[in-house]
RNA sequence: GGGCCUGUAGCUCCAAUGGCAGAGCAGCGGACUUUUAAUCCGAAGCGUGUGGGUUCGAGUCCCACCAGGCCCA
């Protein structure tokens, strides 16, 4: 590839590429580039160490640091270079006297964005920069692309999605919503670990996609001649696991469906899905409350937050509400379940809501509490006992069949788990699927199908039980303060790309 | 799926009513030994997402398509 990319006779009309990549042959002319680096400290170490030093101070400390040139100052005699690595950045004070009139050149003669290691004292600028004196440097890679504008960066949501690579290395939010996304991940899988929960992948590729209520993707096998869905949930699976008697199981993982893209939606999203043995939902929504505020002030050091120029306290307690209690406070009428259909059916259709006429009692209030009641709510809430009518997988609610033992919590007008004491009848079960499978006959293709292993499984008992799904991706959002979902994924799913050639062509 | 909007130099953005397409940064040449978006001087660089159309003349108006954004379903 080396000989290639010599000899290579394509002739480059940008001058910016053309003189770079100039640059780039002549290295590799010269011996190439190295294939390790040594570096002795990262920028952040140097700022921790020497942070404190007076203007014009010597330390008489040499190190070796490495990262992307970001930006070159040139005054004549002397350079000022800044290096940015997985850390920060740390200024480079270069200058003639130092390097020689050759190397001094060599400095001048690299470009925004190269990467290079350099060598030299640590020593701060009598403006008070901390800044390494270079007294050898070395190309580690050449950037044959210029960088975006140093002062305004790179915006356009567009390419900063499709090329995030050049997003995070010039975007420092970017990399800080990044970074959190991983805390954020970290902590949540800490916080399961430390009460027991044990981690586990269950399968994507299904013959048939369950546990929730919405449209798969569909694939193929070739080898098996298989049609194939992407998972739609882990909820199914992980209950096996707790009927095969482990316990405590949660697993965080990607999740695919096939619904359009919005601000909160992507195709494929990440969710945490656990499920407690011998728990109830309000065991759960105790964990819920302990697990968000732990993982909030270890991801971005508080529980109260400011989320779209607006306080939002994530310390527990949350409120709790019942969901028909909280859609008689907003509609501000006493309805109940055992208001008459036809009022229910009026007060949606105040809301905008067409209900259909197949909708029972449960299914209208949910809609009304949808179209109405969630976007009110503000600070943390579990909104509870949902009706069995929209609730094909959770438990009748001990005080009230009409109703599930199933809440949600809603932040900031949306929804970031649900959750339920786990319907564990498997007389039960067959029935609610019995009532998804018609809906789905009647057209409605993102019904629940039957699961007849499932049911085969419940059949040997699973025990009282607590599970709840997390949206991860919605999870960041609030804790970076994200009004688009796209912003957490660092690649999201888009239309590809109509001609975008790299400049190194495939010949 | 519907409505509205956007696409101009590597990046960030200007260009009344259609009338010779501009700036800043980056890059190039030059000056400068303490800069911090360095500063100063100089010379360049785009024919406007793609394809049609109207017009003497289109970045600007019309149509289709591509990609994206916002709102609604």
């Amino acid at each position: 590839m080396t000989d290639d990319t010599l000899s290579e006779p394509i002739a480059f009309d940008d001058p910016i590429l053309a003189a770079r990549i100039a640059k780039h042959r002549d290295a590799l002319r010269a011996g190439g580039y190295p294939y390790r680096f040594d570096r002795s400290d990262l920028a952040s170490d140097l700022h921790e160490r020497f942070g404190d030093s007076d203007p014009g101070s010597e330390t008489g400390v040499d190190v070796t640091v490495a990262g992307r040139l970001m930006n070159v100052r040139d005054m004549g005699r002397l350079a000022f270079g800044v290096l940015q690595d997985v850390s920060g950045r740390i200024q480079l004070f270069v200058s003639k006297a130092v390097l020689g009139d050759e190397g001094f050149a060599r400095f001048l003669d690299l470009d925004s964005g190269d990467w290079i290691g350099a060598t030299g004292e640590v020593m701060v600028t009598k403006k008070g920069e901390l800044s390494v004196r270079v007294s050898s440097f070395v190309l580690l890679s050449k950037a044959l692309r210029p960088l975006p504008d140093k002062w305004h960066g790179l915006k356009d949501v567009e390419a900063r999605s499709r090329q995030r690579y050049v997003d995070l290395m010039v975007n420092a939010e970017s990399r800080k919503t990044a970074l959190t996304r991983a805390k954020v991940v970290s902590e949540l899988r800490r916080q399961f670990e430390d009460r027991g929960f044990i981690e586990f992948e269950t399968p994507v590729l299904l013959s048939q996609a369950t546990g929730a209520v919405a449209r798969p993707f569909e694939t193929h096998h070739n080898a098996l001649d298989l049609d194939l869905s992407l998972r739609i949930a882990t909820e199914l699976f992980l209950k096996r696991l707790v009927i095969g008697g482990i316990e405590r199981v949660f697993e965080i993982g990607r999740i695919f469906r096939n619904e359009g893209v919005d601000a909160t939606h992507n195709p494929e999203f990440t969710m945490l899905e656990a499920y407690q043995a011998l728990a109830d939902y309000g065991d759960i929504m105790e964990l819920v409350e302990e697990v968000l505020a732990a993982v909030a002030v270890a991801a971005v050091g508080t529980s109260t937050l400011t989320y779209q120029g607006r306080m939002l306290d994530l310390t527990p307690p949350f409120r709790r509400v019942r969901l028909v209690d909280l859609v008689a406070e907003v509609v501000d009428e006493d309805v109940s379940l055992d208001t008459s259909i036809v009022r229910l059916r009026a007060l949606a259709d105040r809301y905008g809501v067409e209900a259909d006429p197949s909708w029972g009692p449960g299914r209208v209030m949910f809609e009304i509490y949808e179209a109405a009641a969630e976007s009110t709510i503000w600070e943390p809430t579990f909104v509870t006992d949902y009706p069995k009518e929209v609730s094909p997988l959770a438990r009748l609610h001990r005080d009230d069949p009409r109703l599930t033992e199933r809440f949600e919590l809603v932040i900031a007008g949306s929804e970031y788990a649900n959750a339920f004491s786990e319907l564990n009848d498997p007389f039960d079960q067959r029935e609610r699927f019995e009532v998804q499978a018609a809906a789905r006959a009647a057209g409605d293709d993102e019904a629940h199908p039957i699961d007849e292993d499932y049911i085969r499984a419940l059949e040997y008992g699973l025990p009282p039980t607590g599970g709840l799904g997390i949206g991860v991706d919605r999870l960041v959002m609030l804790l970076t303060d994200c009004k688009h979902i796209r912003e957490v994924i660092l690649f999201p799913t888009m239309r590809p790309e109509a001609a975008s050639p790299p400049v190194v062509g495939s010949r």
